[in-house]
RNA sequence: GGGUGUGUAGCUCAGGGGUAGAGCGUCGCUCUUACAAAGCGAAUGUCGGCGGUUCGAAACCGUCCACGCCCACCA
């Protein structure tokens, strides 16, 4: 009794608080479990090994429920393996998050009226640092009040040492095979991050817009354009039209005036023009649209930039200086006073790319940036999974894993940030370009620059299933933990990482796959079924709720919603419910203690247990195989669910009070249910630890006096079965339920104790008379019983003595009732087994179901036929 | 536009060709030898609509409706 003598005693047991007090354990326990090192992972051992990577947080902030969701999932899993006998290493770190957190600090630093460029990039630098500390520790106290079982002593960040060598090293070795290049382009520009980002870090959303058609050219050679983005009209370097566009035809190769501008540019025949949009004809802007860019290209047009970093026209005259949205207005009104505005604007709705870490509009812009070819990358990617080295979960995943992997664009990777890892290319005097590799020295002299940007966010993190255990070095972690098992993290970030850790993962480690088993989760979403995330009103702080209901609480709703890949929904009163059944598994526990329950000595022979005992050893079993089906297939709703009913239902309320008689009565069936009861409770704790592992953890060392939970074995099926039994105790409770059911009609209050006889013969059920009359509280009959009501249940009866109390007409009425659901089971019966096509082709256990449910109804009509007839007159 | 998923109790969701399920909520009773932050019992449904296959459909097929997500395009 260790932990729970420690707690508070109370008036009703001078050992056991009542109440299970969550928080007054968990702090203490997650503490003893670190100090004993119970989470460090040996590379030495002998054991198989069972590896996960967390997906790193990002340093932005604090973790939200779908972190804690994601943890608590990866926490049951190392949790069950550790006790499997697996080595297993869950190893914690956090990303860097370049552009997401610059703009943090960028933020903090307006709030002071800075800019990062006001105190250089080096102080910045500093400061980004210094952030990464007060967050990073925060989510790290996070990480450790969720229980997570993270081995500490290898924790790791991006940006440390050892991964940005690792970051070097494997640019020198893309760069040296030639799949790292650099080339002007057109990007994603963010003018207010002032960086190129790649396409997934922009999000497209609906936005209102205004079309507005405009007249170029003069005299008989005009035609009319539409347009969204007026003020690249500055840089239009030409007008597609259709190759079949009669109405166009014979502008095809002239020259047309751009107004506004001293530029005359060609008409070019394309296909990618629309016909039916618009006016059929398209000015081309191939330095600011990707599109036009590609048509540009083509037809071999120029490409003129007409806006600067920050989206300033920078085309000298009139427009100079102003910004895109002004110079939008300007154009369409100079545009306007010239009589070339054919059309007014309409309002017009289209998608609009944002970027995802600042929402301001992406204004795509030809840029020098640095590429990764992803073609081979990509197609490797994408045969690891259609080989099966790589599974996904739930697997229609991979289906759009697929559509991904098979039409990826390069990937820009340079990022004009300050936060990052710098690209460790130098430019020399003479336009010479150098990689320098991680045991290389830059070139030193005169002349001589590091390039300034730094790489995508993601470029490390596709690193991180090998990079985090000492890749370059030929480490023993890397050895032992190298593929890692399982990746599990949400579906939204497939792309964004899962196909970079493939790529980077097969490349970098000769095809070798950077995890088995990649299990996506869905989101977070609130009660009602919203998505929840930190803009939105509904977010909640998990440690709010561990801090009101214990972690294990807010860790068992998580698990209990988690479907495979589908959302979860989670609301406060589900944590609630979740606290109520680890107080329940409380007290459960509790009383077993007080009844004697135990783990010491052999499990006594069959022979010795009552009916109770083998039939819930029985289940016991069953569910143990159960549960780990359920596990090895990350169906952690079905397993909780499973988990809790056991619990709940058959342990604690039938198991408990149909054992309460043995108990009291004491002598050796007691000692016997005592130690089956302890049999229960050990590997029922054992199974529910890996997602509550607290509250499992304090009762488990007090019933067992066992060191810990954590380092315990996983239960195993002992393989004994009871049908007989099983299905014994569904008549017992058939029984108790019958009669509590009536006494419930009958207004009887559960404490009134009602004498009673029992006819239990003819059935098996006579051993439990004892526990029927407990649990249904009937008493004997003794002098002067006088049966006022009998109820016939699964094949016995229980006669009941009401003495007055009686409603007969509510018990005709329900009697009645019953009579008529009978009857139709009875014609329904009847004509299917009266059908002969039925008969013909229905299989035989259908059929014996069906003549099964004929004989019931039968039986129930007889039975209920006679109990009306027995009803005093009223 | 191309994919894809969902629709079952008041809410959130399981299930699945052979008598409709769980948790929460609701209602009733109760501090009964572990638990009132509790217990026991009960009620609750055109299984989105329509058509088809079948002896039998909530389940399978088709179609429609509603909602969601992913991808692409949007001059």
């Amino acid at each position: 009794m260790t932990d729970i003598a420690q707690q508070q005693p109370t008036d009703s047991n001078p050992e056991l608080p009542t109440t299970y007090a969550p928080a007054e354990v968990e702090g203490k326990l997650y503490e003893r479990w670190v100090e004993r090192g119970y989470f460090e992972a040996d590379a030495k051992s002998d054991k198989p090994p069972f590896t996960i990577v967390i997906p790193p947080p990002n340093v932005t902030g604090a973790l939200h429920l779908g972190h804690a969701f994601q943890v608590t999932l990866m926490d049951a899993l190392t949790r069950r393996k550790r006790m499997q006998g697996y080595e297993t290493l869950w190893l914690p770190g956090m990303d860097h998050a370049g552009i997401a957190t610059q703009n943090k600090v960028e933020q903090q630093l307006a709030e002071e009226g800075k800019s990062r460029q006001d105190i250089g990039r080096e102080a910045f630098v500093e400061k980004t640092w210094q952030w990464k500390e007060e967050y990073g520790g925060r989510i790290l106290g996070q990480l450790r009040r969720l229980g997570a079982g993270l081995d500490w002593s290898r924790e790791r960040f991006t940006m440390d040492e050892g991964l940005s060598k690792a970051v070097q090293t494997i640019f020198k070795k893309l760069y040296d095979d030639e799949l790292i290049y650099r080339a002007e382009r057109i990007i994603n520009w963010c003018p207010r991050c002032m960086t190129a980002i790649s396409d997934i870090e922009v999000d497209y959303q609906d936005d209102d817009g205004e079309l507005v058609s405009l007249k170029y050219g003069e005299g008989d050679e005009t035609l009319v354009v539409a347009t969204t983005r007026v003020e690249t009209m500055l840089g239009d370097t030409g007008i597609a039209v259709h190759p079949d566009d009669e109405r166009y035809a014979h502008l095809i190769g002239k020259q047309i005036k751009l107004p506004l501008t001293d530029r005359t540019i060609p008409v070019v025949a394309d296909h990618h023009v629309d016909p039916e949009f618009g006016t059929g004809a398209v000015k081309v802007t191939p330095a600011h649209d990707p599109n036009d860019f590609a048509i540009g290209q083509r037809h071999g047009l120029e490409m003129i930039t007409v806006m600067d970093e920050r989206a300033i026209i920078t085309v000298p005259g009139p427009f100079q200086g102003l910004d895109r949205f002004e110079a939008r207005s300007a154009i369409v009104e100079a545009m306007r006073q010239q009589g070339r505005v054919v059309a007014e604007k309409r309002p017009y709705t289209h998608s609009v790319g944002h970027c995802s870490r600042c929402k301001t509009t992406v204004e795509p812009r030809l840029s020098l940036q640095w590429w990764v070819k992803v073609e081979t990358l990509a197609k490797a990617a994408g045969d690891a999974v259609r080989e099966g080295d790589v599974a996904l979960h739930p697997k229609e995943m991979e289906k759009r894993y697929f559509d991904w992997v098979d039409n990826l664009n390069d990937w820009c990777i340079s990022r004009q940030l300050w936060w990052g890892h710098r690209i460790p290319v130098w430019y020399g005097p003479e336009g010479q370009v150098v990689c320098v590799g991680p045991d290389e020295q830059p070139p030193t002299g005169e002349g001589w620059t590091q390039d300034e940007d730094v790489l995508d966010t993601w470029f490390s993190s596709g690193l991180w299933p090998f990079s985090t255990l000492g890749w370059p070095e030929e480490t023993p972690d890397l050895k032992k933990f190298y593929s890692t098992d399982v990746l599990l993290t949400g579906h939204d970030i497939i792309f964004f990482w899962v196909v970079r850790m493939m790529m980077f993962g097969l490349y970098a480690m000769d095809g070798e796959v950077p995890f088995k088993t990649v299990a996506l989760t869905g989101l977070v979403r609130d009660e009602f079924g919203k998505k929840m995330s930190k803009s939105n009103p509904n977010a909640v702080d998990p440690i709010d709720w561990m801090d009101a209901y214990g972690s294990d609480a807010v860790r068992f709703t998580l698990a209990n919603g988690a479907n495979p890949g589908a959302d979860v929904p989670i609301g406060e009163d589900w944590v609630k419910a979740s606290g109520k059944f680890a107080n329940k598994i409380w007290n459960a526990t509790r009383f077993a203690l007080m009844n004697g329950a135990t783990v010491e000595g052999e499990l006594p022979p069959a022979e010795q247990m009552s009916t109770t005992d083998r039939w819930i050893l029985s289940r016991l079993n069953s569910v143990v195989t159960e549960a780990d089906a359920y596990y090895d297939d990350y169906q952690f709703a079905k397993l909780a669910d499973t988990l809790y009913h056991f619990a709940w239902d058959e342990v604690f309320d039938w198991y408990v009070e149909l054992s309460k008689t043995t108990f009291f009565a004491g002598g050796e069936p007691a000692k016997v249910s005592a130690r089956v009861l302890g049999e229960v409770l050990d590997k029922l704790l054992r199974l529910l630890h890996p997602i509550v592992p607290f509250v499992t953890e304090t009762l488990w060392t007090s019933l067992t006096g066992g060191e810990s939970l954590v380092i315990a074995d996983w239960p195993l099926d002992s393989g004994f079965r009871d049908t007989a039994a099983e299905q014994e105790i569904v008549l017992v409770q058939q029984v108790i339920t019958e009669v509590r059911r009536f006494r419930n009609d009958q207004g009887l209050q559960p404490a009134q104790k009602v004498p009673a006889e029992l006819d239990l013969s003819g059935t098996a059920l006579a051993p439990h008379e004892g526990a029927i009359r407990q649990v249904a509280r009937l008493t004997p009959a003794g002098e002067g019983f006088h049966a006022t009501a009998s109820l016939p249940v699964a094949g016995c009866t229980v006669a009941l003595d009401l003495s007055g109390t009686i409603d007969i007409e509510a018990e005709r009425k329900r009697l009645t009732k019953d009579l008529g659901l009978a009857e139709k089971e009875k014609a329904d019966a009847n004509k299917k087994l009266g059908n002969e096509a039925f008969l013909a082709k229905a299989p035989d256990n259908v059929v014996d179901k069906i003549r099964a449910r004929l004989t019931k109804a039968d039986a129930d009509i007889e039975r209920i036929t006679a109990q009306i007839a027995g009803l005093p007159q009223a």
